[in-house]
DNA sequence: CTCCAGGCTTACG
DNA sequence: CGTAAGCATGGA
């Protein structure tokens, strides 16, 4: 049986097995549904009352009753406390990065925004589709990715598409998803994973650099998407992706001594960042991200 | 109209 | 080497 059968029948699987939702009831403590999945580290989570979002084939319904989340979902609950980092020592991470009268507000201000552990294949073609564009167009483009070439789990929700279901897919075919120049840089990494000339998964045995270092090798990934990928899929949290938003509030905040070309000042930022916020970077991140974006 | 968006690749000096 | 134009798309 070759790997897309098998892909094709786990898929199956679960939507054969979807009818047994669980509901949880998970306590926790500095945790803010809103801030973690509207941050923008996520791109296909819905909120209407209640967040709606699509985790390895299996559909999340989320909400937030003061220090609980309840959740709705067939999978097990090591899965959702698995996503959503539940298992962070916040308080150690606050306790870390929080460096000065700058970062400190914005702690207070983001609350509970927690890192999300997504499926690393979805969040390297989310962050591919990323490049020069907007939040509102990446999540339309992989919404109809999703709508084109993943499976309907149920009306109206999609999964998101295999790498060997993208592999087959044509370039006019994905040109309908609106991906711009990004297109064919999807058709591409989606074979080279589909064929395992490159081996995405494995990457989370590696350390931060080595992970970097494979990362950058698929063409359209940089420095930047390959930092996004290893903090929001594999979990490095000593990365510090620098978009034109962290690379702004980085010289507001910080930056008398940024120079150079567009390239170098932004690996420069990330360097200064591993050295000032710590091992737990990543997180501080995210909270100046937030704050520049808004 | 121009400028910008969770950048990267290519071409040019 | 390092730097800058070019890249699809959509909104301000």
């Amino acid at each position: 049986m070759g790997d897309s059968e098998q892909h094709y029948l786990a898929q199956n699987y679960i939507l054969a097995c979807d009818i047994s939702h669980s509901v949880y009831r998970i306590r926790t403590k500095d945790f803010n549904l809103d801030h973690t999945l509207s941050c923008g580290q996520v791109f296909r989570w819905e909120k209407n009352d209640q967040w709606t979002g699509i985790v390895n084939g299996a559909v999340i319904r989320a909400k937030q009753d003061n220090n609980e989340i309840v959740i709705e979902s067939s999978l097990p609950k090591d899965a959702i406390t698995d996503y959503f980092r539940l298992d962070d020592d916040i308080g150690k991470i606050y306790a870390s990065i929080n460096r000065d009268e700058k970062i400190a507000p914005l702690i207070n201000k983001y609350r509970g925004l927690r890192l999300i552990r997504q499926d690393p294949w979805e969040c390297l073609v989310s962050y591919i589709c990323s490049s020069n564009n907007t939040i509102r167009n990446i999540s339309n483009s992989i919404r109809r990715m999703c709508e084109s070439f993943g499976n309907q789990v149920e009306k109206g929700i999609y999964s998101f598409p295999t790498p060997e279901s993208l592999a087959n897919v044509e370039l006019c075919d994905m040109s309908q998803c609106r991906l711009g120049f990004r297109t064919p840089r999807v058709l591409k990494v989606s074979n080279m994973v589909a064929n395992h000339e490159f081996d995405l998964y494995g990457i989370k045995d590696l350390s931060y650099l080595e992970g970097r270092k494979e990362l950058v090798k698929i063409g359209g990934v940089g420095n930047k998407i390959a930092d996004c990928v290893l903090l929001f899929a594999f979990g490095k949290l000593e990365s510090f992706p620098v978009d034109t938003h962290i690379e702004q509030i980085m010289e507001r905040y910080y930056g008398v001594n940024f120079k150079g070309s567009k390239s170098k000042k932004r690996d420069e930022i990330a360097d200064f960042a591993r050295r000032y916020f710590g091992q737990y970077c990543g997180y501080a991140q995210e909270y100046l991200y937030l704050e520049n974006r808004e």
